[in-house]
DNA sequence: TATAATATTGTCAAAAACAGACAAGTCAAA
DNA sequence: TTTGACTTGTCTGTTTTTGACAATATTATA
């Protein structure tokens, strides 16, 4: 799940509108729209105000915005697997996923 | 081994000066000392000339490129081996490494 | 159906980030 | 101490991103 479709389904669980999430990231509400539908991306700020928001493990929010970020990065790549691959031995070597 | 070496050691491996790399490249040889440090980006179309220069295979350096990307978008990041996973797995489902 | 509220899309100017270019510096070898 | 290789710093023009607003579309409800 892309970190838009995350907080366009916690804000419906809520019940709470567009309008209202916006005016709590201090944004107006079609930057906030944009945001849920991935064509912006939330800054890193946002990200926070939202896990405090709505009473999430700060890691549930921010890994999947990283996510996207790296998913961004190598939608088209070709070489995306292996790149990943490489990055994640190269910053967590003693996870031995990466080979 | 990040980008900026990987290319440092071809080139040494290869007897030549920055400044014959930098010339193929058509960028100035300050520009190409940065990109051997890291602290400037090479361009994608940069890569894919020192892949035919260094007759290298295409993923060998394309991914190193990519890889050196994600670190440095994950380097300070707390949560970023979740990040990398989630990535992993929304890209390439079928390699079950991601869990 | 009409209308009101919610959500989305498009555009544009301002701000920020980046690339290219050059000058000036360091360093090592001769 | 001079030369050549490399590095660092800075400046400017370009590209990219951001925030704001207008306009349109969609949905809910009277």
């Amino acid at each position: 799940m892309r970190f838009g479709e995350k907080i366009k389904s916690l804000r419906e669980q809520s019940g709470l509108f567009q309008r209202e999430i916006a005016a709590e990231l201090k944004i107006d509400t079609p930057m906030y729209s944009k945001i849920e539908s991935g064509t912006r991306k939330a800054k890193r700020q946002h990200v926070l105000q939202l896990v405090k928001f709505f009473r999430l493990k700060e890691e549930e929010l921010m890994s999947i915005w990283l996510a996207d970020q790296i998913i961004d990065l190598l939608k088209e790549e070709k070489y995306g697997q292996s790149g990943l691959l490489i990055a994640g031995k190269d910053l967590y070597p003693s996870n031995n996923v990466w080979q």
